[in-house]
DNA sequence: TTTCGTCTAATTGTTAACAATTCGAGCATT
DNA sequence: AATGCTCGAATTGTTAACAATTAGACGAAA
């Protein structure tokens, strides 16, 4: 177990994960609402803490909130607004490999290859759900790398892409986009790496 | 008064401008603790309502949140991550005029002017804070004209470059700029208009 | 039939008390 | 003096009860 790891997760943040893993999974329609009570119940806590991670959540831009009327899970973007999410999105983990590729180490090599693992696993059980998961997991390894400050900025953009339910065609294609993405970072192949998430974020 | 109009702010609302105009003008120093007993009673309010806004503000990165420790105030960017906030905030503002930009009405024209007005006082009282407060409210109004959702991503971005403390030279040039964007918009001219905006989002 | 008001159930907003955690002062030990 | 320990004050985390708001059902009147 590495020193900078942190096992503990506030339970706002694990009901965050939770709910966010749902929507992306579709298992929340787009507009339904989503109660407070229901979820308190689910996890076994109170109000309070539900509220802290919708609140989250909505700022997150996964779920919208009104006031006094609770939250709903966020609509998808227009094609306009997805195409400059998606532009922004590769400026920024472009941004960020420039900053981390020298500074990453072997355990951060391990570290990607067992994420690709895990998603090479959700491909070929087509599990939308994993492979949305894991997606965004490695995504967001070198950009947490690079800043905590970016993560931030990095997530509202990415989740609002992850909105749209994507049916892809090939599944084991993911794997392979994020296997050169790998690659080329164990390589320590700057523009290599670069010109591999470029390619695997696409205009939808 | 215009029917979409919302005059009704909610507390969580009220504490986070009011805390962020705070962190803007200096007021709060960088890596200063923010306690929620002290800002509870200073609104009047419980600590649960304080907490709500202290977590968005959290999640927007004008403040820092660390478990069972509080939240205190960010730290300035990097130049590099000034530099690349400023680029992606020029397309973001330049997309929102592409948007919004033949939708605009004469209201939108008076209210514009009138903020315009606003930010031409606050330059020549050198008041920092009022000027600050202005020119984010006039950006905000073509973004949250073209997209609620972009608005979120936009100003999480504009406000990590906020918190850099910048000492102006000359502060009607801050309105100098905003009066041509003000102008260029009026005319709908887009091009002017984003040409204009592109100017006044400066590298530091 | 349509429209308007009233009531009620469901839901969110707020509060105050209690639990858990952090951090530093002070002291004992080496 | 330096190190490690205990304790307590300050602070955040969580909870449950209460207040305020919303939305829909149900009628009454035009």
């Amino acid at each position: 177990m590495s020193i900078t790891e942190k096992p503990i997760r506030s339970m706002r943040e694990q009901i965050c994960d939770a709910v966010r893993a749902e929507v992306f999974s579709g298992e929340m329609t787009n507009d339904q609402p989503v109660r407070e009570q229901p979820l308190a119940e689910r996890f076994g806590v109170s109000r309070g803490s539900v509220r802290d991670a919708l609140l989250q959540l909505s700022q997150e831009g996964v779920l919208v909130y009104s006031p006094n009327r609770g939250v709903r899970v966020s609509s998808p973007p227009s094609d306009a607004e997805f195409r400059l999410y998606a532009k922004l999105r590769k400026e920024i983990e472009a941004h960020c490999l420039d900053i981390c590729m020298d500074q990453l180490t072997e355990e951060d090599d391990r570290n990607l290859t067992n994420l690709l693992a895990t998603l090479e696993d959700a491909c070929r059980r087509a599990d939308l759900s994993a492979i949305t998961e894991t997606d965004l997991a490695m995504h967001r390894y070198w950009v947490s790398r690079a800043s905590r400050e970016l993560e931030s900025v990095w997530l509202g953009i990415t989740v609002r892409m992850l909105i749209v339910y994507t049916l892809l065609e090939d599944y084991m294609e993911v794997h392979q986009e994020h296997a050169a993405i790998v690659e080329a970072i164990v390589r320590r192949d700057l523009k290599g790496a670069k010109r591999a998430v470029n390619e695997n974020i696409r205009y939808k």
